[in-house]
DNA sequence: GCCATGTAGATGATGTGTCATCTACTGGTG
DNA sequence: CACCAGTAGATGACACATCATCTACATGGC
């Protein structure tokens, strides 16, 4: 095997500089979140995604197909809310292997009072430190990106 | 509490693209690197931080600050890693509480290893895809973001 | 020297993510 | 209808992350 490109200085500084902003700022708004509401990201995800239909209720599969997460790893989060409360899970008339993921009453309240803070924070730590050009370039880069990873 | 400021269409896009993103690429990342050399994301970066310094050791408290890690993530890195060979624990003489960690001949096998084929992926996954001006833009963007982090 | 306070680091409990594997149902083909 | 490939989802084992807490040593003030 031959030796790779390695990055050049300005990839280096880049990539380091992303890696560490993504880690910080991914740990502060866990950390918010939790402390403000007892609630991961990972559990807003799902709630957000859940109220976005207002049946208030999808099935496994489009839940992943949505927030692009492990099969498995959905599974077990939507065990854990269960356990919380935070979820239900229903019967599946339609077809008899699946199954229904139904917000609770107490999921809602909790997506509803922990969206206003988890907004803010992202506002004051991402983008009032950005201008509208960063934020437009920073979609096009996230893109794109994506375009090339399917 | 009166309702936050919301975010507005671009910067709800840029956010959920840039969320998406970092969520898929590093899973990819750390797949590849799992797979082809039995490191962890977090592994290589321990190891890489060790081998900067030519003795290859470093007492956990520098470690730490180099990584911005919680204390206890790195602890109990270490303690996993140790258990796995990649690294050593070892006195330190000049602080009855401190140690070093020294990174094991096995240690330095893996990270040799497992270096070129990730950093391929990071080019073939992210760097491949963008321009100069996106790489510059993204360095600072992300170094404005970490100036408002601390 | 003694004590208070601070710092280095480890540890246990618990929540989260991944992989491998399993069950059960669906839907098409003979 | 019998079969079989495929799909929906759950589960157990294990690695990783976070929080709270603990021990032990360092250091400065008296």
């Amino acid at each position: 095997m031959n030796s790779p490109r390695w990055l050049d200085a300005d990839e280096q500084r880049a990539w380091r500089a992303y890696l560490r902003m993504q880690g910080r700022l991914t740990a502060r708004l866990n950390r918010q979140l939790q402390a403000d509401s007892g609630l991961s990201l990972a559990d807003y995800d799902v709630l957000v995604h859940l109220t976005d239909r207002e049946e208030g209720r999808l099935r496994p599969y489009e839940l992943q197909r949505d927030l692009q997460w492990e099969q498995s790893r959905l599974s077990h989060q939507l065990t854990r809310m269960q356990r919380r409360g935070l979820v239900r899970r229903e019967e599946c008339a339609d077809d008899g292997r699946g199954a229904y993921i139904v917000i609770t009453e107490e999921g809602r309240r909790a997506i509803t009072a922990a969206a206003p803070g988890h907004v803010e924070t992202v506002r004051g730590l991402f983008f009032d430190g950005l201008t509208r050009d960063q934020v437009t370039a920073l979609e096009r880069l996230a893109t794109d990106v994506l375009d090339r990873l399917d």
